[in-house]
DNA sequence: AGGGGTTAGGAAAGGGGCTTTATAAAGTCA
DNA sequence: TGACTTTATAAAGCCCCTTTCCTAACCCCT
């Protein structure tokens, strides 16, 4: 709630790293006329991350005559950051540089009996260790790791507050973890560790205004307003997967009935494929992937049933995606995770559609719907990113406050 | 997009006088422990306000040993403001003091005929000539013009980009009314007034974070992020009264079917009620105002034709409020406007609980769900405060940067 | 090889904001 | 009247960003 001018220069040191990372080599000039910034705010921010390290002077550009221009890139081997998607089956951890390349890789399969808080917590602790020895990298250049789990999380106090798929309430999932984790941790949902990745490395990179719109498993919607993430008052901004879109539709996991979550998710996209054709060999009982795989194919391929099913799926995503258009009025929506990834270009093509169908013209003229660019988990990368976010917050203060002076001789030093 | 610091001014200084307007008269002491700035920072900011002669000195509090506090409260001879809001049958025009009083009220009908621009516009520049003469304010002490219409608007070109009541295409409104209106004139639409009217001075004020539920003819909703109106890359965002809530529903006048307003606006609530008992006495083919009005009284005798379909719309609105609270999170949902009004708290009870059936259990436990204290038109009163926002915009600029030198001798003064 | 011309980048100055600290002002109470 | 308390203003300090000036570095031409 409380601006400062402190939070101007935080949100300019992103918005100079995002570009360096985007565009790496570039030279201030470039990043002056990117950001809008002055030269000499560039030139300092600049100077910041090059002490830091994160980034490091890699030559100069070809000069047309006059003074060449220095280049700057990302510093790849100026740290590492780990990101954790925790999931209702798996646990996924990746290990990036700075320019979130990925460097290792883990995966650990939660049974379905290991609900307990400890047990997931060791397949954390498990992935994160070989991640960082696979890499190679001495423990001390990790700058955090960021943690994405499901559901209410409150991220200052690092606490679980509610996870379904577990039924967990009130875990320190932060406490617990650093048991196991030496480095600074960072927790949030992957609704909005998605959201992070798409403004930083993804297609709302840019944009004030976006929604980033999650379709996995569960569903959702990351809010990009003013440049920034909404979080909402209690950090439970996004839940659009369950937004009532069909009055008294189809039971939900929530409770309730007809939440978009169980028209569009992946177990919903299964059953409008049985309701449209009970025995259609595209179905893969008991296995969201290989089914929205198999219907990704059928696409390509051509299938009437798998179109059909797509065209019934973007029906109702056009609907709950023009509630978004209307309400937000953004520049771009983005659709990001596996399933959006799965369908691609004709679902995106379907949906758009759809949307247009159903939101208010003007709006929807202003706004472009398209697929996420990313290439990898983006809760991963959006998890990492929050580390990255925390490493560069604690630049600012130049010094902690100290309460008792640190010279002896401080009672006569003036 | 770009933030600087000025733009925390600006925010501070709209804190302060939204506070003083609130609590009149108070001391720079309150302000600050209400603002949470210094001090220092409220006494120039006092300053500044006091030379405008916004507010003014008027005499000290009771001391309790120590220098009196000096109290300081609106001047509301000190220049006054008009809100005018154009509907799609009448204009109403309200003059406000600077304490927001209304000090004089116009009326006119606007015919089925009239959809000129021209005609419009005679109409609102009859009615803010009258209100200016029946309050006898000198001129020069107006300061300026709000105008709610209806559609898309062009805030920054005064250009009604589309009115759907009237079919305008592009209609150069500010421009057309300074041909009668000397004063400073601001443009928008209603959603966006009355949002700007609660988060000023009803039920949103001081929420960094409320959705403003705006129930009439139309029904729309106002954002609340960060303290400012969320404006959308377009200024079209809010545009709620048109998602879909019913796919495949009633026939909406935007052209869609299943729109929000075909179930909650006024004219959707009299097709609930022609739909549960078509013969009802409560229903007054034609007039939305007095079948309303009829509801509201029902609903007090215990009618239970009305109870029911004052429940009825309840439950759309509930499903329909849910999907904001879902997705902001928002501190506070403001119902507001005329139908809201006329029905009041039981509304608002039946509201709460329907909101309640269809939202997660965590954001809802965030929110509350408030009927808007505003006793008058919040669209006039929202227009005058976008008069009141300008009027204060222009304080920070100390003299407009010219372009071409004042002084003959610039050539040689240094 | 040695000057112009040109472009880059850093340092200094300037303007705006907010806060903390010091000082003046205006009371109460003994 | 003097001591103490509280308020309000003034001064100084710190954090932003930008503009301006100056030097560094390079090309090209003579």
């Amino acid at each position: 709630m409380k601006r400062t001018s402190r939070d101007i220069r935080t949100a300019n040191r992103y918005e100079v790293l995002r570009q360096i990372i985007a565009e790496s080599p570039t030279s201030r000039q470039e990043l002056a006329a990117a950001t809008g910034l002055s030269l000499a705010t560039v030139a300092t921010l600049v100077g910041e991350l090059l002490d830091l390290r994160m980034i490091t002077e890699v030559g100069f550009e070809e000069s047309a005559g006059g003074r060449p221009r220095g280049l700057v890139a990302v510093n790849a081997s100026g740290g590492a950051l780990i990101g954790v998607d925790i999931a209702e089956t798996y646990v996924h951890v990746e290990l990036f540089d700075l320019a979130l390349n990925v460097l290792a890789r883990a995966e650990e399969d939660v049974h379905p009996g290991e609900s307990l808080p400890e047990q997931v917590v060791g397949h954390v602790a498990a992935a994160v260790g070989s991640v960082v020895t696979q890499a190679g990298i001495e423990g001390a250049r990790v700058l955090g790791v960021g943690v994405s789990v499901p559901g209410q999380v409150d991220r200052a106090t690092g606490i679980s507050e509610y996870a379904p798929n577990w039924d967990w309430h009130d875990v320190p999932l932060v406490d617990l973890l650093s048991e196991y984790i030496a480095y600074p941790l960072y927790l949030d949902n992957p609704l909005r560790a998605v959201a992070v990745a798409e403004l930083w490395f993804g297609a709302a990179r840019g944009s004030g205004n976006a929604v980033v719109v999650t379709l996995g498993t569960g569903v959702g919607a990351g809010l990009v307003l003013g440049g920034a993430l909404h979080r909402g008052v209690s950090n439970s901004a996004g839940e659009w997967g369950h937004n009532t879109i069909v009055l008294d539709g189809r039971l939900c996991r929530c409770g309730n009935h007809g939440c978009v979550e169980t028209y569009v998710g992946a177990p919903g996209i299964m059953l409008n494929l049985r309701e449209l054709s009970p025995d259609s060999e595209l179905l893969h009982p008991g296995d969201q992937t290989a089914t929205v795989d198999a219907l990704a194919r059928g696409m390509r391929t051509g299938d009437p049933v798998a179109i059909e099913v797509v065209r019934h799926t973007a029906r109702y995503l056009g609907a709950s995606i023009a509630h978004l258009v209307n309400l937000f009025n953004p520049e771009v929506v983005v659709l990001s995770s596996w399933v959006a990834a799965a369908l691609g270009e004709p679902l995106v093509a379907e949906v758009r559609e759809a949307v247009a169908r159903h939101a208010l013209p003007r709006p929807m003229a202003a706004t472009e719907i398209v697929l996420s660019p990313i290439p990898t988990d983006p809760a991963c990368l959006g998890a990492a990113t929050f580390a990255l976010e925390g490493a560069l917050q604690s630049v600012g203060q130049r010094s902690v406050k100290r309460t008792t002076p640190a010279r002896p001789k401080a009672h006569n030093s003036r």
